[in-house]
DNA sequence: CTGTTAGCGCCTTCAG
DNA sequence: CTGAAGGCGCTAACAG
C-alpha cells in the first residue's frame, strides 16, 4: 500500500541500494542515474521511512531540546534558536532534522524520564537549556544519563546550564549569572541605594543561586549588610514576584529598591509596588535579569542584565551538531551585559 | 554493545515476545512473569529501540506541533499545552510521547518541508497552531500534504485556524477572531471614537483577514466611514507597530485610537506613540489582540481580546491523542473574551 | 498466558 | 559507480 524503496527502485531500474544513496547522498551516484530516481521518487510521491533508517542506520534525526518551559519566552527564544540550526546543509527535503522540545516544567523526574525518551529515539544530539537543579543524587542521575547517551551516540550540549562533572557533554555554554547578578546590584548601589529587596528564584537551583551570589557580593563588595529579611524565593513567574514584593514591602518598609531573578518576576513587583501606590523609581528602583523583549516596552523600561539568549541557543544548536567547533576545554562563559534603563534611579 | 530486548528476555528466561509485551502494557502477562522481566530491564539498564518499535508497529511516539514562532509567546502557549496532553496514560517511562516542534516561521515552503518530515517520522499525531496561508496553491500542497499524512494514519489537528476542506483533519479549533475583532472596534466605538487606526498583520493570512474583517464589520455597523488610509499592514512583531503607528501618526494626526493586529504589535504601537509624546489613553486608546502573559503588565493594562490559548491547545492535544471526542463536525470555534483596561478610554 | 515465526523498510558491507 | 545479501531490534499474528 504505503510506497517504499523497492518500488522507487523498481520504477527508476535500479537497485535499491542506488536509491539509498540517491536520498542520502552521502555516496558517489551518476548523475544520469541520481535524476532518473528523483523522477521515481517524485513521480510516486515517495517519503522515506524515517523509523526504518534510523533503525539500520543506528541514528536518527532528532534532536532533543530540554527547558523548563516553553511557553517561557527565555526558553522559547533558545529553543527557537536552537531549531534554527540544527537543519542539514539544505537541499530538498532531506538531511533536515527536527527538534524534540521536552518541557520539564522544572521537575527532576521528568528531566530523567524525556532523556530516557529521548535515548529510546537515538537522539543525535540533545541539548539542556536553563538552570540545573541542586541535588547531589539527581545531579547524578542525570550525569548517568547524559553518560549512557553520549555512549549511545548522541552529543550533548549544555546551554544555559554550568557544566557539571563526569557528564560527557560535547560542551557547556554557561550564563554568567554571578557576574550579572553582581552588575546590577552594583549598578543600584552605585545610584545610591543602601537598602535592595531581592527576590531569589526557587532555590536548589544553579541559577538561583549564582545570581544571588553575585547580588551579595556585590553588598560585600560595599561592606553592606546583607539582611536576610530582604530576601524572598519563590518561583520564575509573575505571581511570585507580586507576592514576594508585598513581602519584602512588609518586613521592610524602607526599602529603596528591588532586584528580581529575572523579568518576568520584575513585572510582577512593579505591580506589586504600583498597587501599593508607590512609583517606579521614584519611589523605588525596580530590577530584572535576562531582557526578555518585553522588557524595554514596560513602562518605565526596565533595567536588567541581557543575556544572548539566541545567540547562545544557535551556537548550542551548531556544537550539537558539529557545525561549530566546541569552546576549548568544552566551557564557554557566556556574559550577560548590563542595560540601564527607566526603571532604576537614585533613591528618593 | 547495546542491550536489546533479546538480552532482557533470555535474563528474564522469557521470550523477546513477552518482554515486548510486558513493556507496551497492551497485553495480559502474569503479574510474576512481569516482575521478573522488570527487574531484568533494570539490573540491565535496558532502553526500548524507538526507531525499531516504530518500524515494527508502523507507527511512532512523535507528535508533530506546526508553530510560526515558538519564541513568541502566542505559539509557545500553545505548544506547551498540546505537550502537555499528549503524554500516555502515565505510568513508567513509557506511554509518554514526545512534541516535535517545528518552526515554519510562516514560511509555506517550510511548513511543507515539515509536513513531509513529520510523514517521515510516521508522526501519530500532527497539531497545526496559528492562521493559514491564503493561497490557492499552497493550501491545495498543504491539503494534500495532509491528506497523505492522514491516510498513512497520523490524526492531524488544527488549532487556531479555519478548517480547510477535504483535509483530513480530525478536528479544527478555530479562534474567532472575526468576533473578537469586532468586538474590540465596538468597544472603541462606544468610547465614542470615530477615527480608528488599524494595524493588521501581514496580508495574505487568514487571521489577519479575519481581525481586519471583524474591525471593518464594526465600522459598518456604525456607518463610520472605514478610510483606508487609516489601515497599515505588517508582520506580527513589536517593530511592525511602531512603524506602522509612525505611518498612521503621519497619515491621520487626529486618530484617537490604534487597534493593533496582536498584542506584540501593540506594544510597538504604544512605544511609537510615547515618543511622539503622545499619553495612552489620554490622547490615543491602544488596543491589542491575545492576551499574552505581558499584557496586564504593561502600563497602561491594555485593553485585548483574550484568547484562550492554553485550553485550546490542551483540547488540540487530547483530541489528537484520542482522549477527547472530536467536536461534533469536527469544527468548533473557539471564543476570545474582551478585556477591558487602562490603555482604552473616550477620544479627548 | 507464553513461545515461534516472519517480516517492518532501509542501510551497508562486500563484490563486481 | 552499481548490485546482491544480510541484518538492525522489535512487534504481531499464530499456535499452543
Amino acid at each position: 500500500m504505503t510506497v517504499t524503496l523497492a518500488d522507487v527502485a523498481a520504477r527508476a531500474q535500479v537497485s535499491p541500494a542506488t536509491v539509498s544513496r540517491v536520498l542520502n547522498g552521502n555516496y558517489p551516484v551518476a548523475a544520469a542515474t541520481r535524476e532518473r530516481v528523483l523522477r521515481a521518487v517524485d513521480d510516486l510521491d515517495y517519503v522515506l521511512n524515517g523509523p526504518a533508517s534510523a533503525l539500520a542506520a543506528a541514528t536518527s534525526d532528532l534532536v532533543g531540546v530540554l527547558v523548563n518551559d516553553i511557553a517561557d519566552p527565555f526558553f522559547g527564544i533558545m529553543a527557537g534558536a536552537v531549531q534554527s540550526e540544527i537543519g542539514g546543509p539544505g537541499g530538498r527535503a532531506g538531511g533536515e532534522r527536527m527538534a524534540v522540545v521536552c518541557n520539564t516544567g522544572g521537575s527532576p523526574e521528568r528531566e530523567l524520564t524525556y532523556l530516557t525518551l529521548l535515548q529510546r529515539q537515538r537522539a543525535a544530539a540533545v541539548v539542556l537549556t536553563g538552570g540545573a537543579i541542586e541535588d547531589a543524587e539527581h545531579a547524578a542521575a542525570i550525569a548517568g544519563k547524559l553518560r549512557r547517551l553520549a555512549e549511545a551516540g548522541s552529543r550533548v550540549v549544555l546551554c544555559g546550564r554550568p557544566p557539571s562533572p563526569d557528564t560527557d557533554a560535547v560542551a557547556a555554554l554557561t550564563f554568567d549569572n554571578r557576574g550579572g547578578g553582581r552588575q546590577i546590584t552594583e549598578h543600584l548601589l552605585g545610584l545610591g541605594h543602601r537598602r535592595v529587596g531581592y527576590i531569589a528564584g526557587p532555590e536548589e537551583r544553579t541559577t538561583t543561586r549564582h545570581r544571588l551570589e553575585g547580588h551579595r557580593a556585590a553588598l560585600a563588595a560595599r561592606d553592606i549588610e546583607d539582611d536576610p529579611a530582604l530576601t524572598v524565593h519563590g518561583p520564575y513567574d509573575r505571581r511570585s514576584g507580586y507576592d514576594a514584593t508585598v513581602e519584602l514591602l512588609r518586613r521592610a518598609p524602607d526599602l529603596t529598591a528591588v532586584v528580581a531573578a529575572n523579568d518576568t518576576v520584575a513585572l510582577g513587583a512593579c505591580a506589586a509596588l504600583r498597587d501599593k501606590g508607590l512609583r517606579i523609581p521614584d519611589d523605588v528602583s525596580v530590577a530584572g535579569f535576562d531582557d526578555l523583549p518585553f522588557s524595554i516596552d514596560v513602562v518605565p523600561a526596565l533595567t536588567t542584565v541581557r543575556l544572548p539568549l539566541h545567540e547562545a541557543g544557535a551556537r548550542a544548536g551548531r556544537i550539537a551538531m558539529g557545525k561549530e567547533k566546541p569552546p576549548p576545554g568544552g566551557v564557554a562563559t557566556v556574559h550577560g551585559e548590563l542595560m540601564v534603563r527607566g526603571s532604576t534611579a537614585g533613591p528618593r
